[in-house]
DNA sequence: CGAATTTGACCGGCGC
DNA sequence: GCGCCGGTCAAATTCG
């Protein structure tokens, strides 16, 4: 168990102001600790031995510490780890049920059970999940297609929901009042996990034109004739088509025309697309000659405050920092949706990103509100970054990510980014900013690289919620999990930001979610 | 004057 | 097969 090794060692270097400062960042790894000992009894046979003896006490104190939260982290890890193994398999059991009823009603291909099978292979099969965050329900989905029929919400009551640990509601079809009810009963943030065609990352640009959306814009970005434009690599081909179907869609808050995520963009053009008055920008990364990255940004028809940007496709070269975190998020989608759907035999996507997503989830690393839909070909995570949660819950819950953004964006991003998130993350849930926290995530997902720990998501989330909680008590002083002001989240800003080892420690936990997620997807 | 943006035309996928 | 639609191209235009 490396929990304990991967707790940031700044923060007990500010708890333990007595101690040497190397000391203290020794102490930062448990795994150090007999070093220290060892030391300590070298020196007690020199003079101050008393001096000596309380530090020694003092580094027993904090290994005693560090000990007991492992041992939380532990009993944490292995709660989430059953709760993720009961839901797979009861997920499992559901898909097998469909598959069975389907086969009874001699409907080849369809998923679904019953009238609505139409409805379900068609319209959106949503599993959604929530742990510890608290989210607007009604952001959450506005997936409601105007499809949507009143056998698709008999459909929803007859799936019924399947709630497990993690506060699990299963809804189908495109029951807005049935997704938003669970949305709302349950506790927090909300992955919505789809196996729709219909639902893309442009679903959140409105309700009408989303399946539009879906269905024209997922062949125009892998069918195209982009070998022309050197993009495409003989043999990586299919990766590439793989890479540049998986897509991240962004709904922010914003004023500005597009959003500031630090790359080169260039406009290539502009439509009005069917259903949404404000037309749609497309845009291309810049920065490297044949950079096959491409954005789509469009307002929200129903609140043109609402920016909705969709990143497709991965950088072929490095990036400014500033560029990086959303960059990370686009790739890292790419590899959870990719490594998924090249490994599907007969499971449907939604399982995969079940697959995928459930750790994330479970450690929660996906944003207050973040949307997976894995359509066959055009998978989309969307961060639906515009719903206010309850600040009471966030402290808990939330804050790690505004934490990491926080962490980002001292680093490359605007002000607004961070300054935003943070008033999101605990403190001023009306802040106009409250949506921008993709940083955040991106900075989770790509700081450290991928593929390269053994870190457990689980810990991470322990990690980063205690870490929070420490943190919050130096900088914060006693303002615990009840909305914190925003002094209190700029000194976590800092505090993290000052603290690589941490920062590196999250992504690459993530990164191993990543490469759990494919690996998952491989044994099913 | 070069770079970036605008905008109408064109292309390919998809549904009817 | 046809029309609709989203996505892209590329010439024209604007901007710095």
């Amino acid at each position: 168990m490396e929990v304990a090794v991967e707790r940031p060692a700044p923060v007990k270097e500010e708890k333990r102001a007595d101690a040497k400062p190397d000391m203290a960042a020794q102490l930062g790894s448990a795994s150090a600790l007999p070093i220290v000992f060892e030391s300590f009894a070298s020196a007690q046979s020199d003079a101050g031995i008393k001096q000596e003896e309380r530090k020694l006490e003092a580094a027993k104190a904090e290994m005693g510490e560090v000990r007991e939260e492992n041992e939380r982290l532990k009993t944490m890890l292995s709660r989430i780890i059953n709760q993720y193994q009961s839901l797979h398999t009861h997920f499992l059991d559901v898909v097998k049920v469909r598959e069975q009823a389907a086969k009874a009603n001699k409907l080849p291909a369809a998923p679904a059970v019953g009238p609505a099978a139409d409805v379900m292979d068609d319209a959106d099969e949503l599993v959604s999940l929530s742990l510890g965050t608290r989210s607007n329900g009604t952001a959450v989905r506005r997936k409601g297609h105007e499809r949507s029929s009143s056998s698709s919400a008999g459909t929803a009551d007859e799936e019924g929901q399947l709630s497990l640990g993690l506060g699990i509601t299963r809804s189908t079809g495109d029951d807005d009042k049935a997704s938003g009810a669970s949305v709302a009963a349950a506790p927090g943030g909300v992955l919505n996990l789809s196996s729709d065609d219909s639902s893309s990352a442009d679903d959140a640009a409105a309700a009408k034109p989303a399946a539009h959306d879906a269905a024209a814009a997922c062949p125009a970005g892998t069918s195209r004739k982009s070998p022309s434009r050197g993009s495409g690599e003989g043999a990586d081909d299919e990766v590439q088509q793989q890479a540049k179907k998986a897509r991240v869609s962004v709904r922010v808050k914003c004023d500005t025309p597009t959003m500031p995520d630090g790359c080169q963009w260039r406009k290539y053009g502009q439509k009005i697309s069917k259903g949404n008055p404000c037309p749609r920008a497309y845009y291309r990364c810049t920065v490297a000659p044949h950079c096959p990255v491409r954005k789509q940004v469009q307002r929200c028809a129903e609140d043109t405050s609402i920016l909705i940007t969709t990143y497709e496709g991965q950088h072929n070269h490095s990036l400014p920092p500033a560029a990086t975190a959303m960059a990370s998020t686009t790739s890292a989608a790419v590899a959870m949706l990719t490594s998924g759907s090249t490994t599907s035999s007969s499971t449907p996507a939604a399982s995969l990103a079940h697959h995928h997503h459930l750790p994330l989830v479970a450690a929660g690393l996906l944003g207050p509100t973040t949307m997976v839909s894995t359509a066959t070909s055009c998978p989309t995570i969307t961060l639906d970054l515009t719903a206010p949660p309850a600040p009471q819950s966030l402290m808990h819950s939330a804050s790690p990510y505004a934490a990491m953004a926080a962490g980002y964006e001292s680093k490359a991003v605007p002000a607004a980014w961070s300054s935003g998130y943070l008033a999101y993350g605990g403190a001023h849930p009306s802040s106009s900013y409250y949506g921008k926290t993709s940083p955040a995530l991106g900075h989770l997902f790509g700081g450290g690289g991928m593929g390269v720990s053994s870190s457990r998501p689980e810990q991470m989330y322990g990690a980063a919620q205690s870490y929070l909680q420490r943190t919050s008590s130096l900088g914060g002083g006693g303002h615990g999990a009840v909305g914190p002001a925003a002094a209190v989240t700029d000194t976590l800003a800092k505090a993290i930001t000052s603290d690589p080892s941490f920062q590196s420690a999250l992504a690459a936990a993530i990164t191993s979610v990543m490469g759990r997620g494919g690996a998952a997807a491989a044994q099913k």
